[in-house]
DNA sequence: CTAACGTGTAACCATAAGGTTACATTAAAG
DNA sequence: CTTTAATGTAACCTTATGGTTACACGTTAG
């Protein structure tokens, strides 16, 4: 982890919904196997399976053979570590310091600091 | 938030590494213009813009004309949002019962499970 | 008013994502 | 040993990503 390429393959797995409920099945069923996950989902079993190497590759999913089977697991290791970055990174803004910018998040229209101008015709933020 | 298209949209948003460095820039110089905030870059302006596209669809930044230019400011809150979903979600696991999995995850060889086999020549693990 | 500047848009290209069906491989059961 | 069941691989298709260059548009400065 900690490499920049880490980061993006923890997040690019986990922006995906099938994805993520994929760690929320196997969190529950600690040890499923490929096709009783696969049943879990409308995709073909090879869509998932090219899910799970996804999963796989960004370390959010371990896994070990038992005979012609495989059994999954979740590993939680990538996300505390992301979670730990992420807390440091931004932890003087979650004190407050942003609650400037949260406003205007919240309410598209005010304008967050004196100095800016108030929008005349431009309307766009962020979606 | 809390739905599943947003989570996408704030994970994918997080998935590249340049995309990471512009919130970054922008948590360092909140209300950056669009083509200072280009020039810190080796892709084109209109890349940029692509980048800054994504991440305004994901609420993680908003900004607000200016006059010809285009003020820019990260926004926290999806971040926060996410944040608190991942803590109460995993929370249990956080605690310590997938200790098993982690140490599955750390040295990829011994059974996570008594009745698991061990590996014989998969040596398939999360990469 | 005109020129220059900062943004936005259009059209295009290469590659990656996400999905499919068909086939190969390996291990358990009969 | 042959069949069946679970997983893995190959080839292919469609759409999205990430990037480019060229051009149009609105705003400030001469």
């Amino acid at each position: 982890m900690q490499d920049d390429r880490d980061m993006d393959a923890v997040f690019h797995a986990l922006a995906h919904a099938s994805r993520r409920r994929m760690l929320d099945i196997l969190t529950a069923r600690p040890g499923l196997a490929v096709g009783a996950l696969a049943s879990e989902f409308d995709v073909s079993r090879v869509a998932v399976m090219k899910h799970l190497a996804i999963l796989e590759a960004a370390g959010l999913v371990v896994s070990e053979p038992d005979g012609r089977s495989r059994r999954l697991y979740f590993n939680v290791v990538p996300i505390q570590m992301i979670h730990e970055r992420w807390t440091t990174q931004y932890s003087a803004y979650w004190a407050g310091q942003l609650t400037r910018i949260k406003y205007l998040a919240e309410s598209a229209t005010a304008p967050p600091s004196p100095q800016a101008k108030s929008r005349k015709k431009g309307e766009r933020d962020g979606s």
